[in-house]
DNA sequence: CTGCAAGTTGAAGTTCACTTCAACTCAAGG
DNA sequence: CCTTGAGTTGAAGTGAACTTCAACTTGCAG
């Protein structure tokens, strides 16, 4: 084992701009998955004369932020929308990202209700054998299942 | 319009089987699907003489249990080998998918400890700016971020 | 100045969960 | 018997979200 001090070569440069490969270990996404990203214009990128990829430090918030929005169900394109919403004025302020997060607490809270409503009755609904469908209160719960064009569905509703 | 009363056209014959249209009808779940279900092994099927689709009653209860098991973000496959732990005798009862719905309760429970904790933080941690990745326990909570494999990944962790 | 890991692009491939299509066959009312 | 709507199959298409590949080019340690 060489020297345990710390390794300089993955610390960002002093100017505070990270390559993708950076951005990518800091942010746990592929690389490829950050390209992917700037294409769809969730992120950006300055270039260098070499026209490689450098990352300000507030892309690293971004893709935070674009990654919990996956977990929480929302598409790549509805966050796209959401992110446009931000004013020009590069790197948002912490308000926009407030507001932002804010109106997404709806989603949220829809998310958990149903989840939770799937939760309470899984034992008792289908344990007791009333899975009827037209009457169970559960599967009354998750309305939207009607098919509507084609192509994979989202996984959770709305 | 015609008279009010119930049209026969739908109801199940007296048999209590149901064709592929019934199915889809009252499930809730394009014919396509179904079809695709029973490729996959989820749900099964009698066949008439003419070799057309014939669903027990209890495929009904079945088609619910994959669907609402979806909505929690479980995927067919994982949905299939849950249901192959039933019993090999048909039709299973109340207490096999009591058994089945308590093993996922966990899953569930760890669904909605995750999006709680994104709802709870979103606002706080987002707007604070603390999303420094390293440290944000929001974007620890979540840690299965890593990439593994080609294709596609799951919206939601797990 | 050289070597080589890390970066670049566009195109094509992959997985999941379906849908759509074409080309039939079945089932049942009139 | 005929027609018509519902059903059948296998193959191919779709959309989302990426990954992989090939064929280079950059950037920096030695």
């Amino acid at each position: 084992m060489t020297h345990a001090s710390a390794r300089p070569d993955v610390e960002p440069t002093v100017t505070g701009t990270m390559t993708i490969g950076q951005l990518a270990a800091r942010s746990g996404v592929a690389a490829s998955a950050l390209r992917y990203y700037e294409r769809l214009g969730l992120i950006r990128a300055d270039r260098t004369g070499g026209n490689q990829r450098r990352y300000d430090r507030a892309e690293l918030r971004q893709v935070a932020f674009i990654r919990i929005a996956q977990q929480v169900g929302i598409s790549l394109e509805e966050i796209r929308e959401a992110l446009d919403s931000l004013p020009e004025s590069r790197t948002p302020t912490a308000a926009d990202w407030a507001r932002l997060s804010a109106s997404w607490r709806n989603r949220l809270d829809e998310r958990i209700r149903l989840i939770e409503k799937l939760r309470d009755n899984l034992v008792g609904c289908i344990g007791c054998g009333c899975l009827s469908l037209e009457k169970c209160a559960l599967y009354n719960a998750g309305d939207a299942l009607g098919a509507e064009g084609p192509g994979a569905r989202l996984m959770l509703p709305r």
